[in-house]
DNA sequence: CTGAAAGCGCTTACAG
DNA sequence: CTGAAAGCGCTTACAG
């Protein structure tokens, strides 16, 4: 490795000092348009670029935005992922990304990876972090946004979420008044998962509303996970009960039990109906195209790392809870004419 | 925000010098016992959090590694994301994502964000970046590793692919040495894409090995993109031939592909087999269980995380090429007994 | 509009 | 084993 090319280089050979060099990639402070044009120059023809470190330790800021993510599969991490690239590069930062291990990992440092340390503020993806963590953390004044999860009880993190509660509602809705289902299976994801604790209150809002007894036997436990999902409703099925539809959690899990059921020789829709939540790019592939909730993903990505950086801006922010429609397709037993 | 903890402050709590303090917590340099167990009680105490940039600036190491992958989709990128973070975690340093765009943004700074500046080398996946780019930093003795992509020809910069040649043509000789047959159509990806250059590679070593004579009206591009690749086969019926099966290029366009000619009345397998490339997660949940070539995504990522931070430490590295393998379901005709 | 100088918070020879 | 001091490459009041 040459060695490093330097602001003292630059304006070395542009006949400057160092204070205009910086002030002109900065542009921060007014300079002479001919001064301007002579160091941009230079700085072109000897391919200056500014160290990082040096300018985070002399500015105070990092100009970094950190994303703390569980470790997850899913197809929706893209999406997801492209929509916080996306605010966080037009606004001028970078973006440092750690991925929170499920289980605890041997040899790490004490200190999280990301945090005050090397990012101006932070996007909390739902069980990134721990309240007592966040809590401390935007005490200290510290800028936070979360996604996909609202705020602890103890502080006012502003956070970005979809209507999981109402996109469920008019699913079920739709599952009764179109289609006069009143046995409906639901699966929950993970315990204490905030998404899924919502779409519950949007399934048994709809029963409640339409007077219908929502039945124990129906619900099950799918953890957001294809597997567990599939093992579910089999346990469902072998109560000798059989729902006339099932919301499966999400759109993965549905694939998973579109699978099992049709191994069982239950046909999709005309025996059980299938419904999820997401959208997912799979969605309108399943062996039945799913009807499901359309979420936007990359819009929340969007929006979270936004709000973030107004933040760090010291501007104000409101939460926000993007809307989601409903998506028809076939396997709720509509047919539709064309399915994407 | 508070003012922040520094060395000093530690240093001054725990009655030694700030170097002291350094070397405690960098472990580099041989500290009594009972002072660094002093230095360690303040830390813990104040809560002493090492500023990252002041570290790096004097260290002039930034113990950064950077990804550069371009604007993608697709269902593998959390499985190849979860593999590079675990090898760059291990390995110590923290992980800097720059998602180049597909299409020329507005004012983009003339640098990339990420490069020398910030990081002590690059993974960089597929078409992230130019062979140009590529050439001159490696030129400059910058760490790099590329990913599902192999070297400029220009130089020599180490590498993980996997075996897309020899898994297709296992893939192949298994349509025709299993289900005898001998007209497969073929999907490309994108123009100048490496896997699918590889994996046409290895179809026609199968064909010809089989001494069969490949069809052009066969040959589609699926773009590794759904839509794409379900076009592709509607134009390549269209022909009035049709082959006995089709190799769609990756898992995502077997799903489309699958769909599209369900909703022909073409029956899967029995009128047209369809195999895919990835065995990704949704393999199993087609709407028939999709026979594929199982490729090894996150191993790759963090072999690939494992040989820069070698490269970062003077160490010499091999490029790599990782085995890929049959799996069987039921989309190439077979009757397998379970299919996950 | 521009420069000299202090300072950001660390690491690391150097000396002891 | 430990400390005093230089230095990493920038930014930013301060002064002119």
């Amino acid at each position: 490795m040459m060695r490093k090319i330097t602001i003292v280089d630059v304006a070395r050979e542009a006949g400057v000092s160092i204070s205009t060099v910086s002030r002109v990639i900065n542009q921060n402070t007014p300079v002479a348009a001919e001064t301007a044009q002579r160091v941009w120059e230079v700085i072109e023809r000897l391919q200056f670029n500014p160290n990082a470190a040096a300018r985070k330790l002399a500015s105070k800021r990092t100009n970094t935005i950190g994303l703390i993510v569980p470790m997850i599969g899913g197809t929706f991490f893209p999406l997801m992922f492209s929509g916080i690239e996306r605010g966080v590069y037009e606004g001028g930062f970078e973006l440092l990304v750690y991925v929170s291990p499920c289980h605890p990992v041997p040899n790490r440092p004490l200190t999280p990876p990301i945090g005050p340390q090397n990012t101006d503020g932070l996007i909390v993806f739902t069980e990134g972090m721990s309240d007592e963590d966040l809590s401390a953390l935007h005490a200290k004044g510290f800028p936070l946004v979360l996604l996909h999860r609202s705020s602890p009880r103890e502080c006012e993190i502003p956070y970005v979420t979809v209507e999981n509660r109402l996109g469920t509602e008019q699913l079920i809705d739709h599952l009764i008044e179109v289609h006069g289902y009143t046995q409906i299976g639901f699966l929950r994801g993970p315990a204490g998962n905030e998404d899924s604790y919502e779409r519950e209150q949007g399934f048994r809002a709809s029963l409640q509303k339409h007077g219908i007894e929502p039945d124990e036997t129906f619900f099950g436990v799918g953890n957001f996970h294809p597997e567990t999902a599939a093992e579910a409703v089999r346990l469902i099925l072998s109560s000798g009960k059989r729902p006339q539809a099932i919301f499966t959690g999400d759109d993965a899990s549905a694939a998973a039990v579109m699978k099992t059921l049709i191994e069982m020789g239950i046909s999709i829709p005309d025996d059980i109906a299938i419904v999820g939540f997401d959208d997912d790019f799979l969605a309108p592939y399943l062996p039945v195209p799913l009807t499901t909730v359309h979420s936007p993903i990359e819009e929340a990505g969007y929006r979270a790392a936004r709000l973030l950086i107004q933040q760090i801006r010291g501007e104000k922010v409101e939460s926000l809870v993007l809307p989601t429609h409903l998506v028809i397709r076939r396997s709720c037993g509509c047919i539709a004419s064309h399915s994407t």
